[in-house]
DNA sequence: GTCTATAGTCGGATAGAC
DNA sequence: GTCTATCCGACTATAGAC
């Protein structure tokens, strides 16, 4: 049995996809800011220009909303760093110099920030996926599988390589988790960044010096102590 | 004028201290586990076994309550760290070889992770401070202030005497809060930190590899490229 | 100090007209 | 598809007895 809500999801639908857009942008701001508990579905519906049921019609309940925004947060995620994942993929089936693994860590960890700190709408949803990963709740599974884990495997896998060791080597997976914490310091911990490097914003001057220390980070790695 | 939950919060009472004290615990319990919104004040009186109105006298409302958590939580967290901090702020007045301050920067980085990944209660604290620094609440200036801006500042102050530079450089300050990030990474961030190492806990065996990759990062700071 | 009882508010979800 | 009107439950906070 298909249910009404799956329809609409599923498309095909002329009339009503703008609407349901509109819900979803507005959706995902609002749960961008703040937690799911502290959203409200009556503010979502008023930024999105519609009633209460009108959001009941299209996902069923909160949660359902919920998790179509993780949804649609996963897929806008994917064909922005879609590039950079695809050619590291690819140099490591190709490819076995370190040195060659090392500029394709830099290069997705570049498309990672740059992306992150680009638009505005991506500081919203870095902010999603921290607070869900960090407090599991209806969405956890969607953004673990699909956006947390393939990026740790590359990040890892380009960092093994890096290091000589095998691919499952946990001293690697530390230290791609390190790295991509790093990373998410400056986007889903934005604000606090912001107040202790005392900037007003990120701009190109501030990108270039954290892209830096990110370099730096990833030379370091299999590097011989000084 | 003084008000009653001045009063009370300022001690000097005797028999309602404990009944206090049961409360605070319940409620750093409950708001290290869940948001803000997500916690309600009648589960918190439930867990320490009074009644919701016991509550609202020693702690006026829900924001107070909270409040006084975030202080609790910071007095905890400084008795345990006072002791590598004094002396590493010790070193910076006294002492100026850079290799001295890899040394009091890893001990530091060290006494901080070791506290974090020792006790459960700990580990809760870290995700009350990391939701609170992440989607600014009450508690917010508490916790900015008291514990998150000394501990960057000490760091900082290290990383900068390493790196040779003045103490307010901008890249000396991002180094820090990378570091501190990653610390954190495997705290606040615990259970998706798990999760990507395929870790059931983290025992000795796993905060040593955690340390290692941590001191690898140290060491980096102020070495030259390979 | 601590309780029972309750007021007042708000949020999620539904019924049913159009 | 989208609305208005409404229900119901849960929550914070208060009044007032003991």
């Amino acid at each position: 049995m298909v249910e009404k809500t799956q329809a609409a999801a599923t498309g095909g639908y002329r009339k009503g996809e703008k609407t349901r857009q509109r819900i979803l942008d507005a959706a995902l701001k609002a749960f961008g800011e703040a937690s799911f508990t502290a959203v409200t579905t009556r503010r979502i519906a008023q930024a999105g220009g519609v009633s209460l049921p009108t959001l009941q019609y299209y996902f069923g309940d909160k949660e359902g909303l919920y998790r179509a925004c993780a949804e649609a947060l996963v897929d806008r995620y994917r064909s922005h760093t879609a590039a950079a994942a695809a050619k590291a993929r690819q140099a490591l089936q190709q490819d076995f110099a370190p040195e060659t693994a090392r500029l394709h860590l830099k290069a997705l960890i570049r498309a990672l920030a740059g992306f992150l700190v680009g638009t505005k709408e991506a500081q919203r949803w870095a902010q999603f996926v921290a607070r869900e990963l960090r407090d599991p709740g209806p969405a956890f599974d969607i953004l673990y599988k699909r956006l947390w884990q393939p990026g740790v495997d590359v990040t890892s896998r380009l960092v093994a390589r890096l290091l000589g060791v095998s691919e499952g080597d946990p001293a690697a997976r530390i230290k791609a988790l390190l790295l991509i914490s790093s990373v998410l310091a400056f986007q889903s911990g934005r604000g606090i960044a912001l107040r202790t490097m005392h900037w007003s914003s990120i701009g190109p001057n501030e990108l270039a010096m954290v892209l830096a220390s990110l370099d730096d980070q990833i030379d370091a790695i299999g590097a011989r102590r000084s």
